[in-house]
RNA sequence: GGGCCUAUAGCUCAGCCUGGUUAGAGCGCUUCCCUGAUAAGGAAGAGGCCGAUGGUUCAAGUCCAUCUAGGCCCA
């Protein structure tokens, strides 16, 4: 027997109940140890960072690496699903340098990298409980227990395994280059971490003024000056020499009395408003070695100061002569070295000017463009300076402006494996496909060589031992590290600050070596965790040569350039393959007004009180299906609201409704039912329908399309509930067997399929009807298998004929509302034309005359003489006929009499148009027939259909009428009395109106069995309870 | 400056791949209907130059080009 079903439901507390449902049964356990043994399914989890509270950005992502997985378990696949933590890097040091009210390195320092990193990992603890806790509620069914993280001693071991194994590849190397670089954290960053931290500030662009000191312009042109444009003033102290573009042309031009060489191109930009003079033209090349006064004469730079020449240089912007300063810009550090020029660096580590410095000495970088531009002003180099927007990165963590910096750090050449990695990602499916060649496709194309170490604490540090003679020795093991001691460490935490005091024997020249003093850029950590994740290949060799790659990764689409890149690079140069084939790149979350989410705008939506509000069903719905997943949504508490109202109760109320009939009738799914070929039509139908969703669900899912599975399943349940539940209520009232077993697998494979969207109701519902009646079932919907779509039981036909029933139905209700009569009221014939009308199975013509309230359907024959035809070209057939004639013809069919065009294509196939000197023959197809009748009848028509219905209301109807309208009443008192749906009742009724009385004449025998009476008396009875109503008759009813 | 995405009803979004002459849904609003699934359901109404321009085509919301605006990413 089927449990009880209250058409009420607390959604929180249901799913609150059903966790601890999961939990007592272990059931994700043994969803995926059911499965052992069966073909593997590969899902990576990337680690979120155990850093902050998780948002719902966090839930968006969680779903769909949750759905996939249930999906896939259910048919048939083993999926384990290993959590995982990312857990060293820049943003767990600041939360700690926050706690602990540090500004820089050097107070970490102070305090003892030890203790510092010891707080470092109890953040990550703090943090990681809070996402275990999202995660349970979210049913995200991962396995924390057995859980990676990338600070643990194996973990680490793995990732210096790769480490060495691509410094043995001769791909990681310590370099000198300009790389970006945050003062305030003290560490270069790489690439993908620039690429986080872009904000629109307003810099000052200054145009400076470069007197000429020798070549042959300054003989000619005496107090001759270069022009040069910069938008970063503080690195005027380092000018080291000004690039020109050799094959661009430049002018030395006369303006308001001064002379200033400028590109050509330039000239209007520079001088908007003055009158300028070209006094001579070359190339730029000509200007090469020129020399000139430097701006600042701050600090030495000796043997510079002089006009170079670099192909890099623009004339889009500026003046076409570019200020170099090759400590501070990567295009400048190779053109400053062709000429021999030297690097010098004024700026401390700390972002400041150097105490000795003149005039900026202990200044930030960035404020010393004001002082640096008011003493140019001053001596009368400044020749104009604007205030100049533009994206200028930042710290992704601190916001800290970075400045692009030279100084030594260790690369993993990317660039040298560039042509591999893009057929890499040929090889992979992205989900939507257009990230694949644009974005992520685009980053590959330009890719650059990784910048991997920091200089900081808390991370992995880099596995490389050098000695005085610089021989470098990568570490892969603690074993190794062990052996080349002397001692053994295999029990020492890898971190700093203990790892940094295990020196080793240099293998080459057997002086002692120390370990460089780098960690390592944390992408990596969360790139390596393919391996790392088991501890290969230390340990777990076999599952991890199962296990690789994955068949499916998905974050959001701002990890292109983070994990999918990280992942795809590192399983590239250990592997020479990529570590997915399968990847969902997901728009991200906005708040209810298109804005991003942020603390700071207060438009943050908590997850937890999210779905205790709504529950997670609705929540996960909503990402799945409501919008694009690829775009860019809106998500707030009215949108998830609706997923409830529309879609959860629905089924909920359908599930409800068959437990109510069904306990009432004592029906069993196991009492038998049927054939389904000797069930209504209707049955059918939905049967057919039910299988189709299987497939169509199936179909879409296989291929990461939780929108369109999600349209079509919030389809099916309309359908179910609006259509065959609403047309098939009194079958269930009646208890109806075949109904009820239609109806029981209808829900059962609804059910199913819409486990992996919504896991707590449909657990409830497996509980309550499947699980409750069949003691074979699975002990619940997740250890159950996807619902098998049986061919056979798929009636397209059927399927178009009931859709064409349907139509005609919503165009009957159309007629049925233009009119003044109720609906309630029955009405004598209703008339269809309609394609496809003569071939619809009788049974189908019945639920239209039922649900039309008319006593009988019939097609709307010419012959009846009040019909009125017309006619439309149907374009889409006469244009594939007849290209660029079709509009005559369309014209001809138009202004052809209707009835006579229609008569003769329906008796003889066709007919001869005349159209112009042509004449065309005319068939079915060509034209669009619309039938409706003149007068005296309720008409709606569409396109091809029409609905007529006639409103004449005879003596016999108008009796039937009131005996709806009797019954109506009885129904309502019945409920106002608070009776039972089986409780039986006795009426009383007394009326001196005649028609009343006909009408309990007529049809008293059925108005008794609709309300469940056992008598109808009429006498005047006050004791039982009264049923008000219009009509002018007292009534009362007694539970019997 | 480059790449990608988006632009359809007051709001949130389908439809565009595969072109067809009445462009849909939900929410909200107005009116009406139905009623033992009822805090549901149904019908009607108001509300659309489908961002702009040009092109291809017999035919463009749909295909092409250019532009505009917004977003994301990169320089």
């Amino acid at each position: 027997m089927y449990q009880p079903v209250p058409a009420q439901i607390d959604l929180p507390a249901m799913e609150h109940r059903i966790l601890q449902l999961w939990d007592s049964e272990s059931v994700f356990k043994r969803s995926v140890s059911q499965a052992s043994g069966r073909p593997l399914w590969t899902f990576y989890e990337g680690p979120p960072t155990a850093n902050g509270t998780p948002g719902a950005h966090h839930v968006e992502a969680r779903v769909f690496k949750d759905i996939f997985p249930r999906y896939r378990t259910m048919k048939g696949y083993f999926v384990p699903r290993q959590a995982g933590w990312d857990c060293h890097g820049l943003p767990v040091e600041l939360a700690v340098e926050r706690e602990l009210g540090f500004s820089g390195k050097q107070d970490i320092e102070e305090y003892g990298i030890a203790e510092f990193n010891a707080k470092c990992r109890e953040s990550v603890l703090r943090h990681v409980d809070e996402f275990t806790q999202m995660s349970e509620r979210m049913g995200f069914w991962v396995d924390t227990d057995a859980a990676y993280w990338t600070m643990n001693p194996e973990y680490i071991e793995s990732v210096w395994w790769s480490l060495k194994t691509i410094f043995d590849k001769g791909l990681l190397v310590q370099d000198h280059r300009v790389a970006p670089y945050c003062p305030r954290c003290g560490t270069g960053l790489s690439d993908h971490e620039l690429a986080q931290g872009y904000e629109t500030v307003v810099d000052p662009s200054v145009y400076v003024r470069f007197p000429v000191t020798s070549g042959t312009l300054v003989e000619r042109f005496p107090g001759i000056s270069l022009l040069v444009w910069t938008t970063t003033p503080w690195t005027l102290v380092s000018n080291t020499a000004v690039a020109v573009k050799p094959d661009a042309t430049y002018a030395v031009v006369r303006a308001a009395s001064e002379t200033l060489i400028v590109a050509e191109e330039l000239i209007e930009h520079v001088f908007p408003d003055a009158t300028v003079e070209i006094l001579e033209r070359f190339l730029g090349k000509e200007l090469e070695r020129t020399g000139y006064a430097r701006p600042f004469e701050l600090i030495d730079i000796p043997d510079a100061h002089f006009v170079i020449l670099a192909d890099y240089v623009t004339t889009d912007d500026g003046t076409g002569l570019v200020h170099q300063a090759p400590a501070f810009g990567a295009d400048d550090l190779v053109s400053c070295r062709a000429y021999g020029l030297p690097v010098v660096n004024p700026i401390a580590a700390d972002g400041h000017f150097i105490d000795s410095v003149p005039l900026v000495g202990g200044q930030f970088f960035k404020k010393a463009d004001e002082t640096l531009t008011q003493d140019l002003k001053d001596r009368g180099l400044l020749f104009r300076r604007d205030p100049y927007e533009h994206a200028y990165p930042h710290c992704w963590r601190c916001h800290t402006p970075l400045l692009y910096y030279a100084q030594p750090s260790w690369y993993i050449k990317t660039t040298a494996k560039k042509d591999e990695l893009l057929e890499q990602n040929e090889r992979t499916n992205w989900y939507p496909p257009n990230i694949k060649w644009g974005r992520y496709g685009d980053w590959l194309t330009n890719n650059v060589d990784w910048a991997l170490s920091r200089n900081r604490y808390w991370g992995t540090p880099l596995p490389i031992w050098r000695c005085p003679d610089e021989h470098l020795t990568a570490i892969g093991s603690l074993t190794e590290l062990s052996e080349l001691s002397g001692t053994d460490v295999s029990a020492v935490d890898p971190h700093r600050p203990y790892v940094d005091d295990i020196t080793i024997t240099c293998p080459t020249c057997h002086q002692e070596a120390r370990r460089v003093p780098e960690v390592i850029d944390c992408w990596y950590d969360s790139g390596a965790m393919p391996f790392a994740a088991l501890g290969y290949p230390h340990q777990n060799v076999d599952s991890f040569h199962e296990r690789y790659p994955a068949d499916f990764i998905c974050e959001a689409i701002d990890q292109t350039r983070g994990w999918f890149y990280s992942l795809m690079a590192i399983g590239t140069l250990v592997f020479d393959q990529s570590s997915y084939k399968n990847v969902v790149c997901l728009g991200h979350i906005l708040d209810e007004d298109g804005r991003k989410m942020s603390k700071h705008l207060g438009n943050v939506l908590e997850p937890i009180p999210l779905m205790d509000d709504h529950g997670a069903d609705a929540v996960r719905w909503f990402m799945l299906a409501s919008g694009s997943p690829w775009q860019a949504r809106r998500v707030g508490h009215s949108a998830i609201a609706d997923v409830v109202r529309r879609t959860l109760l629905t089924y909920w109320n359908t599930v409800s409704f068959q437990s109510l009939y069904a306990r009432t009738a004592g029906w069993q799914p196991t009492d038998g039912a049927p054939p389904i070929k000797d069930r209504p039509l209707i049955d059918q139908w939905l049967l057919s329908e039910s299988h189709r969703l299987a497939r169509d669900v199936d179909d879409a899912l296989e291929n990461f399309d939780t929108q369109r599975g999600g349209r079509i399943l919030s389809a099916f349940i309309d359908d179910l509930s609006n259509w065959y539940v609403r047309r098939s209520r009194r079958r269930f009232w009646d208890g109806d067997p075949a109904a009820l077993a239609t109806l029981h697998e209808a829900l059962r494979i609804v059910t199913l399929c819409m486990a992996p969207y919504t896991p707590f109701i449909t657990e409830q519902v497996w509980q309550d009807l499947f699980r409750s009646t069949d003691v074979d079932a699975p002990e619940s919907v997740h250890l159950a298998s996807w619902p098998a779509a049986d061919p056979e039981v798929i009636d397209p036909q059927l399927s178009e004929q009931m859709a064409l029933t349907r139509r005609v139905v919503e165009l009957g209700r159309a007629a049925r509302a233009s009119s003044s009569v109720r609906t309630r009221q029955p009405l004598g014939r209703a008339l269809i034309s309609a394609p496809g009308w003569s071939d619809l199975p009788s049974e189908l013509v019945t639920e239209v005359a039922e649900e039309l309230n008319v006593r009988s359907v019939e097609p709307l024959g010419e012959e009846a003489g009040l019909v009125d035809v017309s006619i439309k070209p149907n374009f889409r057939d006469l244009g594939s006929r007849f290209g660029n004639a079709t509009p005559g013809i369309a014209q001809a069919i138009s202004t052809a009499d209707p009835a006579w065009l229609v008569e003769t294509v329906r008796s003889s196939g066709m007919a001869v148009l005349s159209v112009g000197a042509e004449m065309v023959e005319i068939f079915a197809g060509d034209i669009i027939v619309s039938e409706s009748p003149r007068e005296g009848w309720a008409v709606s028509s569409d396109s091809e259909d029409s609905v007529a219905i006639d409103l004449h209301i005879n003596d016999d109807l108008k009796r039937a009428g009131l005996a709806r309208e009797i019954v109506r009443a009885i129904q309502e008192g019945r409920k106002g009395a608070g009776l039972e749906i089986t409780d039986r009742i006795n009426v009383y009724w007394d009326s001196v109106d005649p028609d009343i009385q006909a009408a309990f004449a007529d049809h008293g025998s059925e108005i008794a069995s609709e309300v469940l009476s056992l008598s109808l008396t009429r006498k005047n009875h006050t004791a039982g309870h009264e049923v008000a109503t219009d009509l002018p008759v007292t009534i009362g009813l007694e539970r019997a």
